[in-house]
DNA sequence: TAGGCCATCTGGTCCT
DNA sequence: AGGACCAGATGGCCTA
């Protein structure tokens, strides 16, 4: 794990060693002053590790919902949050594409199926081996080695 | 071994 | 004042 750099908790501190009990307990007072800085410094520390984790749950949560292509390795967070836009956007053309259907029916017949979460993985598994007539690729644009920074 | 990714610590800033 | 959020620094782990 990582070494604990404490030489922050020395500096700055100084300068409110004297307190309204008089300079006899300059020492005293000082030492505790710097205990609490110590100990806040690790509460906020604690916080903010609670904090990252829960930022990674959210991102591991986020894996689950967004399509792998059949890859074994876990996406990046910068990956996945580029195949969560590009997901997005994916499906976004579908709805907008639905309404020139003249039936919902015959729209969700036709590609509800492939976009299921459930689904894509044995879809992908089916279609993407073969790699041929991929309704995916069509509609899904994303290729993990083909990154654009969106600006 | 270099580079990518990640976890953690830290200090600064903003908000309540 | 204290918590949340953020970005920079640092070091560990893994892979090509």
């Amino acid at each position: 794990m990582k070494t604990c750099k404490s030489s922050h908790l020395d500096s700055g501190l100084e300068s409110d060693l004297q307190c309204r009990s008089g300079p006899g307990c300059v020492v005293k007072c000082g030492s505790e002053r710097m205990e609490n800085a110590a100990k806040r410094r690790l509460a906020a520390n604690a916080r903010e590790r609670r904090r990252m984790q829960g930022l990674n749950t959210a991102f591991d949560r986020l894996r689950k919902v967004v399509p792998q292509w059949g890859q074994d390795k876990k996406l990046s967070k910068y990956e996945t949050l580029q195949m969560a836009l590009s997901y997005i956007m994916a499906l976004t053309r579908i709805l907008a594409e639905a309404e020139r259907y003249s039936t919902e029916r015959e729209w969700i017949n036709h590609h509800c199926e492939h976009f299921h979460p459930e689904s894509y993985h044995e879809y992908m598994g089916q279609k993407m081996a073969t790699d041929s007539d991929s309704y995916a690729q069509r509609i899904f644009s994303y290729h993990s080695e083909h990154f654009q920074i969106a600006n």
